[in-house]
RNA sequence: GGGCGCGUAGCUCAGUUGGUUAGAGCGCCACGUUGACAUCGUGGAGGUCAGAGGUUCGACUCCUCUCGCGCCCA
């Protein structure tokens, strides 16, 4: 059986076949009745649902492997895991992409109509959608497949609909006309998270109004204050000066507004303004908004294109003019010359134009952020436009308290600042977009005036009776349904097992960037609806990048595409890479220019864990192994040593994962493996596994080996699921025991104490000094690899005796075969030959005579001494230190004189043997 | 403007509450095919922990400032 096992591991050759027995198994499913009737305690992770178009990117790679270690460790506890799998409908990403394809058969979705624009769209998704999921399963996501769900399913329609309603029955959603983000080229109402600042370098001109001739007295009083930023022209009409990023709205100013305080504009409050280029005339109003610091003080007020302009107009009574369409062309309001042209070029045209006219004062470079659309990248524009918006204050208070109060922790926990700033300074939320793909906001309108927003379609008004009612033709923000999720792919509101089985759930495993679009939300939701938050822990990892630190996107053509990366090297190897560089807070670097030494690592050590686990196997053959308890009594110091060893890499492996320390669990149970169970013990066992072995010592290592790597396979199983399964399940069972079916079932392990040693740790550090300084010193004088050497271990003038060198007589053949030696004394070696001190005192010499360059070894002792003299005198100092020994802890005082001890022995001796070399004849 | 974070080996990054001879992976150098693994083994080189002050018996770790870089919110 164990001769299929190939020297090389062939992911492909197990990972698709291991995946399907894993479904057929049934091992990814959890029953309600898991947790009701069984009682097991679930654990909840919500996938953060990719759109349904998308196709799999590292960052999903990332996002999802993060999420089935943490099931796959918490099913192995014996929790009820759930991990809930969908999509969502993406709006604008989706619409956008469907448009695209009409506008290819040179048609839009006006000439379609809504009804079979919307068919398309379905077609769209059920052929094309999807994907994702399939992809998904590739690297080895281990979700309830029974369970998954899409945001625009009957079930999540029904959850929409009643959040809805009832946010609306307790005057929780309104609608009205307020300045919302529009992106121009979606033509669609964004919501605040969805406009997306962007430093930008772009000029701030200073334009002059002139003042009418009836305010000249109090222009000429104003143009006299300290500061003032009033003149004369040379026609001699006054003006004022205003600021501004972008000239074109000034076709829509109504008014000029200064600080009610500011000295020096005080008086021309009331007056009236000649709007260039329009012949209308605007009034200077006071508002307390004004910062008179900023530019001249004075502030062109705009109120149908700006938020702030809005604000200071509903205060000050200003009325709002619209001056562009829906496209961001400037609309029939404006003077004839400025109609119809974009607003970039209307922008240039009404800077010409005050330029003619002597009333453009200067420009210069102004560095300020500007929104763009997030989905299209389009400058946003600010557009006054009737929306539906949710009141958040009241409903965001329970979700601040459950940050404060520690119900929901965030890693990094520097994110709960973030997230409380947010929840603290949260503002209205616009839910209504002009598209046609999504939730179709539940609202209808009667020609008698009436509004009814039922929770069943309605037949004919409540009121007057009418059946002629005209659905809102907008649909809501996609985040809208996706901030129900953690209940709503649960049935809500219907009352289900399900949903009492799994909400809440427990992590939220997300990227920084939508802690806001979701992750917050989610937790508004969940207490308005449910009482409770979704989940208790949010898990923020780092984004992908690539070497240069620029994310992966498509149009940068940086991207690793994870699937590519699967079919080369594996899911193991994709996994493991990725999550070593999982450490919490940081982002993950990987090179898209060398994808195989990007993960190199993780092909590296799943490859490893095959062939350890293969030599294991032929080693191990078909005889029965014994439990580990039969064999105790003949368990010899490297057994005793892996064994203490696995139960500290079992309690680090536990400690990491809980605490979301993925990178420490990865690299914690790689050199547990690679380093403890590959380089040391398996090398150190070779010869007890041998036919010639004592049979007592034979069946003791079997039993060991069996264990460690029968747990070993248990803590990389989250990490790396294939590869150990694969192996665990040909693992031979002890005599007596029975196991799980699968690896991806079987238990978690626990720390046992008695298996902890550190008389074993110790003994055996002792002697991987020795082995390492024997290899060594071999190395130095170009002993050839197969050559053997003799070797004397002896320790003199201490109390202690011949402890150590009674260590290295038992363990003899382990020295002689990793060390290459063919003779060991335990007694002193004098002569020509390389000398080495250990820490503990023991002495090694290694004769080499007619090999060894005696100038060489003395330079090399002479170093030696010299780094331990300097060590020496830095402990020395420090003890010498009144102030240190008086207040640091005893037991870190203690440390530094055991230390110096230690040193001095090491140095004294070397110095000896460095002595009696000088002694011998170059 | 407000808030947050980063700067540690050639590259990408760890370093948990201040006490290690500062670590890993990749890369580099040398030797090596001893029947698990050359996707490997053995040994090695490589860091004044951005800079300057300060707190402390003791600072990569805490504080302040400077320089360089990034993110979020206005």
């Amino acid at each position: 059986m164990t001769q299929e096992l190939g020297p090389r591991l062939d992911p492909r050759a197990i990972e698709p076949a291991r995946y399907r027995a894993w479904m057929e198994g049934g091992y990814f499913h959890v029953p309600a009745a898991a947790v009701l009737e069984e009682g097991r305690v679930p654990y909840v992770i919500v996938i953060p649902p990719p759109n349904v178009t998308a196709a799999l990117h590292m960052g999903h790679g990332l996002n999802d492997t993060v999420q089935d270690v943490l099931i796959r460790w918490r099913r192995m506890q014996g929790r009820a895991a759930l991990w809930v799998p969908g999509t969502d409908h993406a709006g604008i990403a989706t619409q956008n992409v469907v448009e695209r394809r009409l506008a290819a058969e040179g048609l839009t979705r006006d000439q379609l109509g809504r009804e079979e624009f919307l068919k398309r769209m379905w077609d769209f998704v059920t052929t094309t959608g999807g994907t994702i999921l399939d992809q998904l399963k590739a690297i080895g996501a281990s979700c309830d497949w029974q369970r998954t769900r899409f945001t625009l399913d009957e079930d999540l329609q029904r959850a929409v609909r009643e959040v809805f309603v009832s946010l609306y029955e307790k005057g929780l959603i309104y609608r009205g006309k307020y300045i919302i983000n529009w992106c121009p080229r979606c033509l669609t109402a964004l919501s605040n998270e969805e406009a997306e600042g962007e430093e930008t370098a772009g000029t701030l001109w200073h334009l002059r109004y002139p003042l009418v001739a009836e305010a000249s007295a109090a222009a000429e009083r104003a143009a006299k204050a300290e500061g003032s930023r009033v003149g004369r022209l040379p026609d001699g009409r006054w003006y004022l000066t205003v600021s501004t990023t972008r000239p074109e709205t000034m076709l829509g100013d109504t008014g000029v507004a200064v600080h009610p305080e500011d000295p020096r504009y005080r008086g021309l409050v009331g007056a009236q303004v000649e709007l260039p280029l329009t012949g209308r005339a605007i009034p200077v109003v006071a508002d307390a908004a004004v910062d008179p610091e900023f530019g001249s003080g004075f502030v062109k007020v705009t109120p149908a294109h700006d938020p702030n302009d809005f604000e200071i107009a509903s205060r000050t009574g200003l009325v709002p003019l619209e001056v562009m369409t829906a496209d961001a062309r400037m609309n029939d309001a404006v003077p004839a010359p400025f109609r119809g042209l974009d607003r970039f070029e209307a922008r240039k045209r009404v800077i010409a134009a005050l330029k003619e006219q002597g009333l453009f004062e200067g420009e210069q470079p102004h560095t300020h952020a500007v929104p763009h659309c997030y989905r299209c990248h389009t400058v946003v524009e600010p557009r006054l436009s009737l929306q539906w918006f949710v009141k958040m204050k009241p409903l965001a208070e329970p979700a601040l308290r459950a940050s404060r109060d520690g119900t929901v922790t965030f890693t990094p926990k520097h994110w709960q600042r973030v997230y409380e700033h947010w929840m603290e300074n949260i503002r209205d939320w616009c839910i209504s977009r002009q598209l046609w793909w999504g939730h179709r906001i539940p609202v209808w309108y009667c020609a008698c005036g009436e509004v009814i927003v039922p929770r069943e379609d309605p037949a004919k008004c409540p009121k007057c009776g009418s059946a002629e009612l005209i659905q809102d033709p907008d649909v809501l923000d996609t985040w809208f349904s996706s901030q129900l999720w953690p209940f709503s792919v649960f049935g809500w509101p219907r009352e289900t097992d399900d949903l009492r089985a799994f909400y809440p759930g427990h992590t939220m495993v997300t990227a920084p960037e939508i802690l806001f679009f979701w992750v917050a939300r989610m937790i508004v939701m969940g207490y308005e609806f449910q009482g409770a938050a979704p989940f208790t822990e949010v898990f923020l990892h780092g984004t992908v990048r690539d070497m240069k630190g620029r994310k992966m996107s498509k149009s940068l053509g940086n991207g690793i595409d994870p699937l590519e990366v699967v079919s080369a090297y594996g899911a193991d190897a994709m996994r493991y890479t990725i999550v070593s560089q999982c450490a919490v807070g940081t982002d993950i670097a990987l090179d898209h220019e060398n994808v195989e030494a990007a993960f190199a690592n993780g092909r590296n050590f799943a490859n490893k864990i095959w062939n350890a686990g293969r030599f294991a196997l032929m080693s191990l053959g078909d005889a029965p192994v014994r439990p580990l308890d039969d064999v105790a009594a003949d368990l010899e110091l490297e057994d005793r040593w892996i064994l203490s060893r696995l139960q500290r890499a079992t309690a680090a492996a536990t400690d990491n994962l809980g605490r979301f320390r993925l990178h420490e669990y990865a690299e914690g149970t790689y050199h547990f493996f690679w380093g403890d169970v590959c380089d040391w013990y398996l090398e150190l066992i070779k010869s007890r596994l041998g036919a010639g072995a004592d049979a007592a010592s034979r069946e003791a290592a079997r039993s060991t080996l069996v264990t460690v790597l029968d747990q070993a396979m248990r803590l990389l199983h989250p990490v790396i699921p294939f590869v150990t399964a694969e192996l665990w399940a040909r693992l031979p069972v002890p005599t007596g025991e029975t196991r799980a079916d699968d690896l991806i079932v079987a238990r978690w392990p626990e720390a046992e104490a008695r298996w902890e040693s550190d008389e074993a740790e110790r003994d055996m550090a002792g002697f991987q000094e020795l082995i390492v300084e024997v290899r060594r010193l071999r190395k130095e004088y170009g002993v050839p690899e197969g050559g053997r050497v003799a070797v004397h271990v002896w320790r003199s003038g201490t109390a202690d005796g011949d402890g150590f060198p009674a260590l290295v007589r038992e363990q003899g053949p382990a020295l002689e075969q990793l060390a290459r030696v063919n003779r060991i004394e335990t007694s002193a070696g004098h002569g020509v030959g390389a000398h080495a001190v250990l820490k503990s005192g023991v002495e090694v010499f290694v004769p080499l005579e007619g090999v060894i360059d005696l100038d060489r070894e003395r330079a090399r002792l002479r170093e030696e001494i010299a780094k331990l003299q300097g060590m020496h005198a830095g402990t020395t100092k420090k003890l010498a230190n009144e102030s240190f020994v008086a207040r640091a802890p005893a037991d870190v005082v203690q440390k530094e004189r055991d230390r110096l001890t230690q040193l001095e022995e090491q140095r004294s001796k070397l110095q000896v043997k460095l002595t009696a070399l000088e002694g011998v004849g170059a």
